[in-house]
RNA sequence: GCCUCUGUAGCUCAGUAGGUAGAGCAGCGGACUGAAAAUCCGCGUGUCGUUGGUUCAAUUCCGACCGGAGGCA
């Protein structure tokens, strides 16, 4: 039987209800992998699994940060991918579960990244003052196949780009093809949720939205700002986060941060279906068209378990 | 019942002195290796209400019909 489980999907699709049933089933723990779930705090608009929900089941890396500390790639692969180990080495089930497409691939992969540095401010800084175009003409030099790959808007990987060459030496193409010639650490059974019908799935973004408000997401997005949170923290970029900052600065009425929220919340599932689209090891499980998806889910994995 | 206006992309609308049409929003596709719920790139997706007529050619002009809005009764 396979040991690892990753259950990916777009939002709202039913992971967590999945993951839950199959840890339940196979003797299982959920490593959440969520870039915004592992914020204290940011329970409603994260749809963060309840208790209820849970049921039981051991969930780990949710709600280990505070909404003000930077949280990254890097860090969630160093913390997750312990914790992995200690499921593992106990004889459990891991259902990797959650919606953030590069932290997954990281994990299971096992990307390692270089340690942080100084120089990420100074390029930010270099950039602001004399453009990104000047950040831009260091790639060209230093990374020519990089910069060559980059839109000159793409700011943030321009510097991050630029960044590594810095700190290592090696462009970060080299990096970038080293890593992917490796083989991956792990080797996990790949499930996916979503319906077939792009329609049926925006309709339950746009009702779990309405949920949401319902439930107080303003009021948690109020207790966010009274901690003193800084404005331009990764949790504050959250959907459903970043729209209610607006409509309690007056910039919105709730009404259109309310549809900001569905309008996002439906891009981010497209994107989210992009990344997952090109992993041909998904097994993926149409919502519309399966009533049971447990009992799919479980089949599809006794036929793994024969091969 | 009569008169006027109106019907073009999923929505709001522009347009064609007759040569099968274009904006905004919505949407779709893609990229992604330390912010990833982030960031970036690309793409009009259309029996121009229906049906006759005039014309080499009709979404455009004319008639009828159907749907919508308003006015007079």
């Amino acid at each position: 039987m396979n040991q690892i489980i990753c259950v990916a999907g777009p939002t709202a699709s039913g992971k967590t209800a999945l993951a839950v049933g199959l840890a339940k089933a196979l003797d299982g723990e959920v490593l959440s992998c969520d870039s915004m779930q592992v914020y204290r705090g940011m329970d409603i608009g994260t749809a963060k699994p309840t208790a209820a929900e849970m049921d039981g089941v051991v969930h780990h890396m949710l709600s280990v940060a505070d909404p003000g500390e930077e949280f990254s790639v890097s860090r969630y692969v160093t913390m997750a991918d312990e914790i992995l180990q200690d499921i593992l080495a106990r004889g459990k089930t891991a259902l990797i579960t959650g919606g953030t497409g590069l932290y997954m691939d990281s994990l299971v992969q096992g990307r390692e990244f270089a340690p942080p540095s100084a120089e990420r401010a100074l390029l930010e800084q270099a950039a602001r003052e004399k453009g990104i175009g000047f950040v831009y003409d260091m790639l060209l030099d230093a990374d020519p196949e990089t910069a060559a790959r980059l839109h000159l808007s793409d700011q943030k990987r321009i510097i991050r780009a630029m960044e590594v060459f810095l700190q290592t030496g090696l462009p970060i193409s080299y990096h970038n093809a080293q890593t992917r010639r490796k083989p991956p650490k792990y080797r996990p059974f790949w499930l996916a949720l979503t319906y077939g019908d792009r329609a049926e799935l925006y309709r339950r973004i746009d009702a779990r939205v309405d949920q949401m408000f319902a439930q107080g997401l303003v009021e948690e997005v109020t207790r966010l700002l009274q901690t003193g949170i800084p404005d331009r923290a990764t949790a504050l970029q959250a959907i459903g986060y970043k729209e209610i900052v607006r409509a309690l600065r007056g910039e919105l009425t709730l009404d259109q941060a309310r549809l900001a929220i569905q309008q996002g919340s439906r891009r981010y599932a497209k994107r989210q279906l992009t990344w997952l689209r090109r992993n041909d090891q998904i097994h993926w499980i149409l919502r519309d068209e399966t009533p049971d998806p447990l009992a799919a889910a479980l089949a599809l994995l006794g036929g793994k378990k024969t091969t």
